[in-house]
DNA sequence: TTGACAATTTGCGCTAGCGCAAAGAAGGGT
DNA sequence: ACCCTTCTTTGCGCTAGCGCAAATTGTCAA
């Protein structure tokens, strides 16, 4: 699999970076491929690389000592992930786990390059920071919602994020569709499976969206985003 | 007020910042003073300074538009503060307030004069970003507790938490003394101060902890890591 | 087409935690 | 020393959401 320097700079990170060194980064770098179910990296693991995903989608999760899991991400191509661990000075390890939902491939840049890199282009540091400032925003503004918003709001909010993100318009509905189980929807907003079904099938009898095995086509954004702030 | 180069070193982003670099941050930088209950800034304001705190103690809160409001962290003598915004290179906004829980006074870095020195300063950006990874691995863990742990779990870890940073040993008992409102607490574990309060009641019950008014004595510190980490 | 497996739905009972209300401390200022 | 304000406690009732269990449906492979 070869990959293009022009590929690359869709990279947020990678857009103000030159030609030298997107082909230095491709050379320094190898890529990796991974079924679906599998992980390119665990919670714990020592931060060797920094993946940026071609092909795929991979999902960042968090868990903690009794295994419940959260979704912190999901990530869909260009996008960079195991930044947090790679970037750190100290023999770091990643904080979170990295599991592919279908078959990906990912380029891996070795932290040691990455960080020698950072070292001598400024402009990497200053973009690096800028998106991780824009992580830390998302994930606060996360946690607010998780802590003061009851279940049915976030819900219909993940619906909503993820209709904009990872939405495809359905082909014979007039709707987008998405491809999440209902347990990756529990993950995401922090509570069951069998309370995220409850709120499906009574949105899906509202007419709002429609439901299928692992699918969720959203027919009417506009009552997702009303029920999300609020007004049940 | 004047601060010393030496002083603004204990500023961790600032650590490897030389002397003439210190001094032009201070030559282009104002004291702001605020008493208690004030607000160095209010979530949606135009970020226009970074600020550094010198004395007193600061809350950064963010809140829904119900009014409902989480705290996100509480700032210490030479810690930063409203960073988020004022990086950012498109016209920001601060995504948190800033209230003052003392009267308080910082050191104010106009966002501008910053993002001049981050562009030629590499060794700023990078350790603003080693700052920020650390933030987001702090976020992501609170939120995946926020999400798997139950509210008596959460409550002892924040208690843990704080003995460690903003603890000190009390003069008369024999433990951690915390100066938190049973209503900050619970707007640091995303619960409520009735529930709050009925948790301390009952580990002081117990011999936990020692109880008053807007203050929390850890007696046995390790009993609340072990209700933290879920053995009630 | 038929199995086998995984995802989903739904009934049911339960309890953790919410939040009102009212009473009881604890300070702080005059 | 007293009053007023703010913080705290606790009783009480309630419900959102959890989670087991069992039935149902959808998908894929042989």
């Amino acid at each position: 699999m070869n990959i293009s320097p022009k590929e690359l700079k869709q990279v947020i990170v990678f857009q103000h970076a030159t030609d030298d060194d997107l082909n230095l980064i491709l050379k320094n770098s190898i890529t990796r491929s991974m079924e679906e179910g599998g992980f390119f990296f665990l919670q714990g693991d020592e931060a060797t690389y920094l993946y940026i995903l071609t092909t795929g989608q991979v999902k960042l999760m968090q868990s903690n000592p009794n295994g419940q899991q959260v979704n912190l991400r999901t990530i869909y191509p260009w996008q960079m992930f195991g930044a947090l661990g790679a970037v750190r000075t100290d023999g770091a390890t990643y904080p979170a786990a990295a599991q592919t939902l279908e078959d990906s491939t990912a380029l891996a840049i070795p932290s040691l390059f990455l960080r020698s890199m950072l070292e001598t282009r400024p402009y990497l540091s200053f973009d690096l920071m800028n998106l991780m400032t824009t992580y830390i925003q998302e994930m606060q503004a996360r946690y607010r919602e998780l802590a003061t918003e009851k279940v049915e709001q976030r819900v219909a909010n993940a619906l909503v994020r993820l209709a904009g993100q990872a939405g495809i318009k359905s082909q014979k509905e007039a709707g987008i569709e998405l491809s999440f189980s209902r347990q990756d929807v529990a993950e995401m907003t922090g509570t069951t499976l069998y309370t995220v079904s409850r709120l499906l099938s009574d949105w899906e009898r509202k007419g709002i969206i429609k439901t299928g095995r692992e699918k969720i086509i959203v027919l009417k954004p506009h009552d997702l985003v009303r029920i999300a702030e609020g007004f049940a």
